[in-house]
DNA sequence: CCAGTATCCTGCAGGC
DNA sequence: TGCCTGCAGGATACTG
């Protein structure tokens, strides 16, 4: 669910409230999360150390800190980010609390607890094992360049490699249904099998997908970081994500799906070929 | 190296 | 109402 657009947004939120105030202490419950979570060895890391503005890169979130040193963290399928006052109730499986000097905690919530958060130390986040892997970010210029002759040079679905976080970094499930049938290619077609003019096609539809929800995240930027201080997921317009048995908007036709490398996938048999 | 599948986990929807 | 099953999908380990 939180693809590059959602953790991009978080990260615009953070940027405007998380710098500023120090870290007093950590507390939480060591957990298996993606990688285990060590509240005993954040805790020495961070206490007296201040946030600065939070990075991103695919769908990864890097929360600078001063004196210099990282949180790297990863949503998954179901985590949270809250920035709320201390007094505000936890919700159930929250597994991180990082607590600020004015009255106000960062928490990490995950029910599925397929996210992460891990401590890096400065300038070593290209030899962390999931950064390092990292293809291109698809907001890049260089995009539809570098992309298309990656897709070309693997026979695989271009559905399960747009998932592919080591060709591009941050496309997910919605999003990359939703670029296929905006550059109307079908979701079983093989990298190999598609000519390039499609796949920069292809490319500029990544970016300007994600481009657009980002948008729309900035717009309700207000609303999504909540009275409560809560960073979830926003609801953008899909045209084929999750419509099976629904008309295409574009030609009427209707939306199928299938399991294409795993994942559920919608596509319009006409549009998309 | 590449492609495809299994795995982790909880919440929720649907069937009965 | 309650129980069961299956599905949702991030990244990655594993298999062929």
């Amino acid at each position: 669910m939180p693809e590059l657009p959602e953790v991009e947004t978080i990260r615009r939120t953070l940027e405007l409230d998380l710098p500023g105030p120090r870290i007093t202490s950590v507390s939480g419950r060591s957990i298996a999360l993606r990688r285990p979570l060590d509240v005993n060895r954040l805790q020495p890391l961070l206490i007296g150390r201040q946030f600065l503005a939070p990075r991103r890169r695919g769908k990864f979130l890097l929360l600078d800190l001063e004196p210099p040193g990282s949180l790297l963290v990863h949503l998954g399928m179901t985590g949270r980010i809250q920035l709320v006052k201390a007094s505000l109730p936890r919700r159930d499986h929250t597994h991180l609390v990082i607590h600020l000097n004015d009255g106000r905690q960062l928490r990490f919530v995950d029910p599925r607890r397929f996210g992460l958060v891990d401590w890096l130390d400065p300038g070593t986040e290209g030899r962390d094992p999931s950064l390092a892997k990292l293809g291109v970010e698809p907001l890049d210029p260089s995009l539809s360049r570098v992309l298309p002759p990656l897709l070309r040079s693997r026979r695989a679905p271009l559905k399960s490699l747009l998932l592919d976080q080591r060709l591009v970094a941050g496309i997910g499930n919605i999003y990359a249904a939703e670029a296929l049938w905006r550059s109307g290619i079908h979701p079983r077609r093989s990298g190999n099998r598609t000519s390039l003019v499609r796949l920069r096609r292809l490319a500029e539809a990544v970016r300007s997908v994600l481009g657009e929800a980002i948008e729309k995240g900035g717009t309700t930027l207000r609303d999504f970081a909540g009275a409560n201080g809560e960073m979830g997921f926003f609801a953008v317009q899909l045209s084929v994500y999750g419509r099976q048995g629904e008309r295409c908007v574009n030609c009427g036709s209707t939306i199928r799906a299938e399991v294409i490398g795993g994942r559920t996938t919608a596509w319009c048999p006409r549009c998309q070929r």
